[in-house]
DNA sequence: GGCGATTTTTCACCTGGCGAAATCACCCAT
DNA sequence: ATGGGTGATTTCGCCAGGTGAAAAATCGCC
C-alpha cells in the first residue's frame, strides 16, 4: 500500500479505514442539516456498504448521530465534548486576561483574544460589548488565519516555517468554504503588518465588523496570542487613532509581562498584571 | 469477528481500526495538556506501534496535532471546525431568541437556551449579564443532562424512551468525569419537575451558580428547548418568586408561538414573537 | 397490493492493519 | 570521545479484519 506493490504499512502511510472515517466526519460537518447514507457515500467517494460500516461505527461512539425520524446522519454529541477538551488546551495565558479586560473597559468595545492552532485562528477569550450587534463570534470560534485581523497578526509574528506551511496548506488545496489565500499578496500584507505593529480589518469579512489587532510578543520575537478590538464601521472611523493607541498600549504592556513570567503567571503576578494594564492605559490619558 | 469464528463484518459490528482511532481521540480529549504516544497507548490499551499508526493518521487529517518541541500529541485544529458544524445544527429556533432577550432584559440575569443532543445538554444561546462573575459556560458548552437544571427539564419533557436510553447510558458505564445518575432518584426528581413546570439548581454544581429552568413545550407535549436563568445565590434567594414568574411567563409565551409556527419562523413571525414576549412580561407588571 | 426504487445486510475474497521485533535517537557515565 | 543503556520510532510477515458486489429487506407510489 505504500507505493506500488509493497504490502506493509510503512511510516507516513495512513490507516485507510480511519482516513475514510475522518473523511465521512468531514462530509457530515459540511452538511449540518444531515445527510443520507447515500449522500455521504457519494460525497466521500465510497461504496454505500463501506459508508454504512463507517457510519455505524461513528454513531456507536457518539461521533455521529442519526435522527430517529428522518434517518439522516449528522455529527453526534461527542463533538462538543471534544471541543471542550480542545478549549481547555487553548485557554489564554492567565496574565493576559487583565489586559484584555482593561482594554474592554477603556474602549467599551468588544475585545477578543486569539491563538493559532495549525492553520486556524481560534477565539480563546471574548468580552462582548453590550451594544455589539453584528455577531462577533464566540469562544472556540475558529477560521483560517488569514481571514481575520488577529489571525494575520499571528501569522505575521509566527516563525517563517509556520507561514510556509500555511501557504502550502492553503494554496491549491482550497479545502473548506473559504477562498484560498493569494500567497504573494498575503506575504506582502503580512510584512506590512509586521512593520506597522498591527493589523486591521475594514469590513472585509462582514460589512459592519471592523477590527484592529496586535500581537503579544514573546522575548523570542514570536507571538502566541493576539488581541483584537471588534467594533462597527462608525466607531472605527471616528476613533481609529484612539482605539489603536489603546490596543498597542495594552498589548505592549502584556508583552512585557509575558517576557518576565514566560506565560506561567502565579496569582500575585496576575494582580501585578492588572496594575501594569492600568498604568499603560493611564499614559494615554484615557479613563481606566 | 461478529461472534466466535464468523469472519464477515455483520450489521452491528464496528470497524476495529476506526473504533480504536476514536478511543485514541477520547484519550487525547481526556488529557488536554498533551500525551506521549506511550501514554496514549497505555490509556487506550493498544500496542505502541498501533497507536503510532492511528496517531499519524489522525494528525495527518488535523484531528490530532503534535507539538513540535514537546513531541506531545493533543487534539488538532480540525476539532473547532467540527464543533462549528455541530453548532450550526444546534442553532436555536429563531422565534425563541426574542423571548430569551426579553427574559434577559427583564430580569437582568444571565440567561441560556439549551437543547438535548444524545445524553448531552448543550448551551445553544447565551446572554451574559454584565455583573455575572461565576463562569456561566459558553455557546457550545455541553455536559450530561441530569447535571444542570435546563438538562433536567429537557429530560423531563423528552419522550419516555429518551429517558430510558439516558439511564441505560449513565448507569454503570459512568464514562467521563461525572458521577453516574442514581436512576430512581433521578426519575422521582424528573416527575417532580414535570409536575411543577420548572427545575432549579441551588448551587449544586457550583456554589455561586443558582438556576431556574423551564421548557418550551411543543404541541406534542415534548420539549426540544429549555430556557434557564443563571444567577448567584443572593439574587436567587431574594427574588426567587419574581424570577420564576418571569421565566414561566416567557417560556409559556414561547411555547404558544412554537405551537403556531412549528419552529420554522419567518421574519414577520419573529417580530410577532417579540410582541408576544413583551406582552407576556407586561402581565407581570415588570419593566420590559 | 404489486412493482420499482431505495435502504440495509450479508459474506467470500484478499487487501490492508497488527504488533513483535529491529532500528534509530538521545543521554549520560566513564 | 565512546560505549552502553533507555526510550522513541519504524519495519514487515502473517493472517485478522475491511471491502464492496450482490442479495435481502423495506419503503413509496400508483
Amino acid at each position: 500500500m505504500a507505493k506500488s506493490n509493497a504490502h506493509p504499512l510503512a511510516t507516513g502511510d495512513r490507516i485507510q479505514s480511519v482516513s475514510r472515517a475522518l473523511t465521512v466526519l468531514d462530509m457530515l460537518a459540511a452538511t449540518p442539516d444531515g445527510q443520507t447514507a447515500k449522500g455521504v457515500a457519494a460525497a466521500a467517494g465510497l461504496t454505500l456498504a463501506t459508508t454504512y460500516h463507517l457510519l455505524n461505527t461513528l454513531t456507536a461512539a457518539g461521533y455521529a448521530s442519526r435522527d430517529p425520524v428522518s434517518r439522516l446522519f449528522a455529527l453526534g454529541p461527542r463533538i462538543p465534548h471534544l471541543h471542550q477538551a480542545f478549549l481547555a488546551r487553548a485557554r489564554p495565558t492567565p496574565s493576559t486576561i487583565p489586559f484584555l479586560r482593561a482594554l474592554h473597559q477603556t474602549t467599551g468595545t468588544t475585545v477578543v483574544l486569539a491563538r493559532l492552532f495549525g492553520d486556524e485562528a481560534v477565539t480563546v477569550e471574548l468580552i462582548v460589548a453590550p451594544d455589539q450587534d453584528a455577531p462577533a463570534g464566540y469562544i472556540g470560534y475558529s477560521l483560517p488565519a488569514h481571514l481575520i485581523a488577529a489571525g494575520r497578526v499571528l501569522l505575521a509574528w509566527a516563525g517563517v516555517g509556520r507561514l510556509a506551511t500555511y501557504l502550502a496548506g492553503r494554496y491549491g488545496h482550497s479545502a473548506g468554504p473559504y477562498p484560498p489565500a493569494d500567497p504573494p499578496r498575503l506575504v506582502a500584507e503580512l510584512s506590512r503588518i509586521r512593520a506597522g505593529g498591527f493589523a486591521d480589518d475594514r469590513g472585509e469579512s462582514h460589512p459592519d465588523i471592523w477590527c484592529l489587532a496586535a500581537p503579544i510578543v514573546l522575548p523570542s520575537g514570536e507571538a502566541r496570542e493576539a488581541m483584537a478590538i471588534v467594533t462597527n464601521r462608525d466607531r472605527f472611523l471616528r476613533d481609529e487613532a484612539t482605539l489603536r493607541a489603546a490596543l498597542l498600549a495594552v498589548t505592549h504592556a502584556a508583552s512585557a509581562v509575558a517576557a518576565t513570567n514566560n506565560g506561567n503567571a502565579s496569582l500575585p503576578e496576575t494582580s501585578r498584571a492588572r496594575e501594569l494594564a492600568a498604568a499603560a492605559l493611564r499614559v494615554l490619558d484615557l479613563p481606566a
